[in-house]
DNA sequence: CCTCCCTGAACAAACGATTGCTCAAAGGGG
DNA sequence: CCCCTTTGAGCAATCGTTTGTTCAGGGAGG
């Protein structure tokens, strides 16, 4: 609540050496004690430095946003996480929007950024933004680092090793002995499910083994979709032994799926989940997860917006230390028979 | 980007014209076709006022910040999209904060008001952040609003039903022919827990049934605190029939704890749990809970908060609309024998 | 014809911080 | 003893808005 005014008043000074003392610019030339004297009055005061006043002057607001789909899970944690660690070493504050407002109203990021209010953001788009959307809503705006998913035309993402976090998944029920295994991915149109799907083609073709299309489902990541990609599957024949499901959500409901059907886990079939949660550690059974590194996303997509910020050239990141972690539960085991 | 400076120059006006038409001063004399200039030079430009020359000028920010002990919730989820509607229909920009954050730096709440950056906070406090060491935090601070959580000194605040949502809980064990009813509940030290206490102690007495010290465990919240209570409980003699647990991460854990000592749910114990949430559906069994309004306390919340703001008298809200719901699936059923 | 009032708009002073520039005094060298 | 340099600090402009006040011109009333 003290001003800087305040501050110089109550130190004998005038404003200018207030500032220059308090941010410690090295072009200051005060007596020692004169310095002494602006810091006591500034820790008497309890000062801290307007905002609105030095983000006008700056016409900078060290504010970064973090725009995410939903911000309700563990995994988004995670991310918030990094992405805290890396905006407070920057000395920038770190804001939390959620991207379904950003599609709904249009202009949210445009105002956020318009106004003022952030100097850049960090963006997670949802699955149903498409790439025209995503491209008109950020414009060319070089304020932006896209985390998980990026998209052709524009530079400036921090993305999962979705290939190599779908491959040791996928090698995981390999190395059981399953042979027929299925993939419960994502929707299409999604640059990440279309990566997983690649690490899963992968692994099989190294093993081996042949990869078909009746195998795979392409329904999205919600428990609901994968229940339903789940009863798809068990319709075909010959049935999977083993399921990849690339999203630890979709897997619970995958889950729930088999249980109806009365299909054993992971006597009848075994299951392993693309992400690790919390809640993988209780469900029935536990599941059998790959861990990726979500907090390194968001401390890389932060430090590199701020990079970016600072004038140097936008980057395409890939994280892949560390590398995915196979989280061994109890959803997988060897095929039956 | 544009500023109103550019603005007035193109509808050839004055800044003080320009931004008296754009605010709807209605103080304003301007003749229509200048009025109808501006709007066009404001559009054509995608004019927006810039956000620090505003705040500095009102010394308002018209921004607040909620800070919650965790993000990574369904249960925070709800809150949250409450806080924003009522944020989003009071002009205002919601800030989401950590708590850990700021019980750790000590200064981050003093911070985020003494830089100007919010004019308030709603505040959900974590258990572990005692009494005394939030009345230091908020200080004699009018511009806060505990939510959940209250504390004796200090009004401005908005909880949820707590008495009467584990009243519906344990009722709901009670109409099924429970009699001996355990509760797992949060630590003694918070008054969330006590409140839920009081509501089981309330339907029991009611019901004309015994409490007994015996049957109620007070660990805290988590799974393996949860998992812990039941391991206990199970050593006691006689065993309970049906449990509340007083929150339904908790009761993910109890279900795990359940299953390792092979007490089958619901024919051998009963489990209601207080709060849903998605994945209660997807356990096994799925989870009879009792559905709180979220939404509404954040709702509340903020409309109080701004209320606030706006010179009102704070004040103490209990919110009881909608009521506790109790959602039926399948943890719950008669008691054995 | 003078005065007054109203209309329609501009002037200018903040808000708080930063920063290039100026400037007085002191000290040192010739 | 004079001049130049360095030290230590103040002056003042500026960022973009908002808002109380001023002001010119025109029309109406006396």
């Amino acid at each position: 609540m003290a001003t800087l005014t305040e501050i110089a008043a109550r130190a004998g000074v005038s404003v200018s050496v207030a500032s220059r003392v308090l941010n410690g610019d090295p072009v200051v030339r005060v007596r020692e004690e004169t310095r002494q004297r602006v810091l006591q009055a500034a820790k008497d005061l309890n000062y801290s430095a307007n905002y609105a006043g030095r983000a006008l002057r700056m016409a900078r607001s060290r504010a970064l946003a973090l725009i995410v789909p939903g911000v309700s899970s563990p995994l988004f944690a995670d991310l918030l996480a990094g992405a805290e660690e890396a905006a407070d070493s920057a000395d920038y504050t770190l804001l939390i929007g959620r991207s379904d407002r950003v599609t709904a109203g249009g202009d949210t990021i445009r105002r956020l950024v318009g106004e003022g209010r952030v100097d850049g953001f960090v963006l997670q788009r949802s699955d149903d933004l498409s790439d025209q959307a995503l491209e008109s809503l950020v414009a060319n705006d070089a304020r932006v680092v896209l985390v998980t998913s990026r998209t052709p035309g524009r530079r400036g993402s921090v993305i999962l090793d979705d290939v190599a976090g779908a491959r040791v998944a996928t090698e995981h029920l390999i190395s059981l002995g399953h042979t027929r295994i299925a993939l419960v991915g994502g929707i299409p149109s999604s640059d990440i499910a279309r990566r997983r799907e690649q690490g899963y083609a992968l692994a099989l073709h190294d093993a081996g083994l042949r990869r078909r299309e009746s195998l795979v489902r392409r329904f999205g990541y919600t428990p609901e979709q994968a229940a339903d990609a789940i009863d798809s599957l068990l319709e075909g024949s010959p049935r999977p032994t083993g399921v990849v499901v690339a999203n630890v959500n979709g897997a619970i409901g995958a889950l729930t799926a088999l249980r109806r059907h009365g299909v054993e886990v992971p006597d009848d079939m075994s299951l392993v989940a693309y992400h690790d949660e919390w809640v993988a550690e209780h469900t029935w059974p536990p599941l059998t997860t790959v861990k990726m590194p979500y907090y390194e996303v968001g401390l890389q997509a932060v430090r590199s917006l701020v990079a970016q910020l600072g004038g140097k050239p936008s980057e395409d990141i890939v994280v892949r230390d560390p590398s995915p972690l196979l989280v061994t539960r109890s959803s997988t085991g060897p095929p039956p028979g």
